[in-house]
DNA sequence: ATTGAGCGG
């Protein structure tokens, strides 16, 4: 009974499942599938046409008909099939006649994945923390005001004194004398 | 409206 229920909500949740779990996991159970290049298509072809020939042979992995910016279709079309529906499609599909020309049907080239192409600098996309300009700097901590902090004087006099000595010695304390 | 071998987001 319980066993029923789960089922139940099983296939409840299955058609939530994202495209891309769907695909994992027919890669577990050991699916394979095509990617095909469906070219010398009409101008005027619309992506439900090619779909309605493509469809009686499966369900789509992945579907695609590039367009120009106003929308017409460039020739061809990209459709992604279990492998074995695909070669189906490949055999029966390619050469044969739509809306006045011959449907070419062929495995797709690889596209350059650009996941894999290496980032402009040379951090290879590992975390680097920006500068913290407002530590351990005496610059920029006050909102890019330079300071300009005067050295604190010195209590010692380098000046001669009076023996002609040069060594320092200690400048007289003023215990606030000078002070109103 | 236009193009006709090709390979995309």
């Amino acid at each position: 009974m319980s066993g029923l229920l789960a089922y139940t909500k099983l296939a409840l949740a299955a058609p939530r499942l994202s495209m891309a779990v769907r695909i994992n996991s027919m890669a577990i159970r050991g699916y394979a599938s095509k990617k095909l290049f469906i070219g010398n298509l009409p101008w005027g072809t619309t992506d439900d046409e090619i779909s309605e020939v493509l469809s009686q042979y499966g369900s789509f992995k992945d579907f695609h008909v590039p367009k120009d910016q106003d929308g017409r279709t460039k020739g061809f079309a990209f459709v992604e099939l279990e492998e074995d529906a695909a070669d189906k499609v490949i055999q029966e599909v390619n050469g044969r006649e739509f809306n006045g020309r011959e449907l070419r049907v062929s495995v797709a080239n690889p596209r350059p994945d650009r996941s894999e192409r290496p980032p402009r600098n040379d951090f290879r996309g590992e975390f680097r923390p920006r500068r913290d300009f407002n530590r351990n700097n005496s610059r920029d901590r006050n909102g890019g005001e330079r300071q300009f902090r005067p050295r604190r004087e010195s209590n010692r006099d380098y000046s001669r004194n009076q023996d002609g000595d040069d060594r320092y010695f200690r400048r007289p304390q003023n215990d606030g004398a000078d002070r109103e």
